[in-house]
This record gives structure tokens, sequence and C-alpha cells, in this order.
DNA sequence: ACTGGATCCTGCCTGC
DNA sequence: TGCAGGCAGGATCCAG
């Protein structure tokens, strides 16, 4: 599920169940996910007090009292799920009986006052412990490009990052370097809100100066934009991922081309209909009537 | 240096 | 109905 707003949503659904939380026990159910679990991880984070939940990039952080903070990514199936103790049970099938392991449950946060379990079928997610002093500087951070919201995504930041590259446009939106937090459905849809061809490339769009041209000046917003809407909508639920507390996020429904192929185009005054074609081995959904810049 | 492909893993959907 | 094949939100390693 995850790229930066299903992270952002799993992020403020969690926080409210773990900041100021006491992790009583981290009871880990096998040995690794994607890589092994922190040697002795179980004891170095017993008895820590959560300060707080952060996020960077696709990147959730669990940062603890002493220091340290757990750095914690979904993969492409991992979810997190709440458990309050003595919380009446949720309306609807998606709870389990309390302190009913599911299959995939691989990691149990044990808190004060309930259990935060992740899950992950396909255990593409891992979870690591970094001193948070120089954090920037482990490997997951270093090299990262900024947070599409933040003030120093613009365009002449892009300019410089696109300058002579002749990889698509759509392989360079999903290059961590360049910007933090995009994948796959999100760089579909910011492409097309700026009506640009995925297939162009990333040169294309700077002058010989080094300037942004007028595409690259239109797909910022289209970035800030899909990504701001999305984590307002509380993320996208695709397949059988869910928020924190069970209930699906709702940005799917705004989709104009992810899974849309055969559709109508959205834009108005196009008639073109959404294909879909593969790129360095991934799905690219794409109007190719007006995505042409 | 840069780029694209293969890879890790399970589940679900489609088509035969 | 059963089964094989393709596909899925990501990041990393490797070869050309």
């Amino acid at each position: 599920m995850p790229e930066l707003p299903e992270v952002e949503t799993v992020r403020r659904g969690l926080a409210p169940a773990m900041e100021g939380r006491i992790i009583e026990k981290l009871e880990l159910r096998r040995a690794d996910l994607r890589f092994p679990f922190p040697r002795d991880f179980s004891n170095a984070v017993k008895g820590k007090r959560i300060e707080a939940l952060g996020r960077r990039a696709k990147y959730l952080l669990i940062d603890l009292e002493d220091g340290m903070t757990i750095v914690a990514h979904l993969g492409m199936s991992g979810s997190y799920r709440v458990e309050a103790d003595g919380a009446a049970e949720t309306p609807g099938d998606f709870h389990l009986p309390r302190n009913a392991a599911a299959a995939h449950d691989h990691v149990i946060f044990h808190l004060e006052d309930g259990r935060v379990i992740y899950n992950d079928p396909r255990r593409f997610g891992f979870m690591k412990l970094v001193a948070r002093a120089g954090i920037e500087s482990d490997a997951s951070f270093k090299g990262l490009g900024p947070e599409p919201t933040g003030n120093s995504l613009d365009a002449d930041y892009l300019a410089t990052r696109f300058a002579g590259k002749t990889q698509s446009l759509k392989a360079a939106l999903l290059d961590q370097r360049n910007i933090a937090g995009l994948g796959n459905i999100y760089v579909c849809e910011a492409l097309w809100r700026a009506e640009l061809s995925p297939f162009r490339a990333a040169g294309h769009l700077v002058t010989p100066a080094g300037r942004p041209r007028a595409g690259l000046t239109r797909l910022v917003p289209a970035i800030r934009d899909v990504i701001a809407e999305a984590i307002e909508a509380g993320g996208s639920t695709l397949r059988d991922h869910r928020k924190t507390d069970g209930t699906l996020g709702y940005f799917q429904h705004s989709f104009s081309v992810y899974d849309r192929t055969g559709a109508p185009c959205r834009h108005e005054g196009c008639d073109g209909t959404i294909a879909r074609a593969v790129q360095t081995g991934r799905s690219t959904f794409y109007c190719p009537a007006c995505q042409k810049g």
C-alpha cells in the first residue's frame, strides 16, 4: 500500500495509541522480515517510553526516550492495527478477537494499555534501530531527496536534478534521491495532472541554461496537490490494506489514471482513454491524448 | 555515472 | 473446479 500519504496516515493513526506509552514487551514472531531484525531488538526497546511518532519519506519513525529511533518501512504489503485494552468491539468484521494473532502478524508492540500489531504478508517491510543523533547519515536516509510537501521542493531544484538526464520522467520521479516519498500511484497521478508524458526524458524539462521549462513548473504543484489531497483523504486503500483503526482510506476514489485502463480521461475537453504501459518493470497509467508535454 | 532489469515474498485475479 | 501465470503500493543489488 504505502507511499507517503499512506505512511503519514499510519503515523497519524498510531500516534494516539503509542506516544507517551512504554513498550512493555516487543514480540517478534519470526526472526526477520526483508532483513533480520536488529540484534537483541526486543531487549533494546523493552521498558522504553515512546516519545513521538515521525515520518521521513516512506519511513515511519518511532522515537524512544533513550535517543534511539525504530525506523520502520512497510514495504509493499505492511499494515498496522491497534488493539486497545477494554475497548468496545468496533462494528464490522475486520477486528479479530482480542489476542488472536492473524496470519502474517510478525511484530507486536505490547504497550501499557493495548497492543500495536504489524502485519506484512509479503515481508518486504523491515525495522531497524538507529541512533537519532546523526540519523540523516544512516543508509536509509543518506541521499534522500526533499519531502514533496516541503518548501525545498521547487522547479529550480528539480531542474538541477533532471538536467541532462535521459531517464524517463516516470523513473526520475520514482527515484527517492530526487523526491522522497513518491511511489507508482502518485507519480502517475502527478504526471497526469501536469499533462506530462511519463516517457519523456527528464532532461527534456530543463533548458540548456539549466532553467526549468514550463512543464517542470507545472509539475511541482501537481505533486504537492496530489500528495496533500491524498493525506487529507486518509490515503488510498488498495486490495486488503486498511488504516490502523481498520477503516478504509478514500483517495483511491480520486485516482484519475491509476488502475483506470480503458476509462475516459477526466481532463475537461480531452476525449482520450487511459492506457497502461510498462516502464522499468512497473505499470504506468496515463492519457496518451493529453499527456504530451 | 547512469540506467534498466532482476530479486526478495505471498496473495489474488484472470484465463484456460 | 483446478491450476498456471501474471500482477501488485518498494528498495536494493548487479551488470552493461
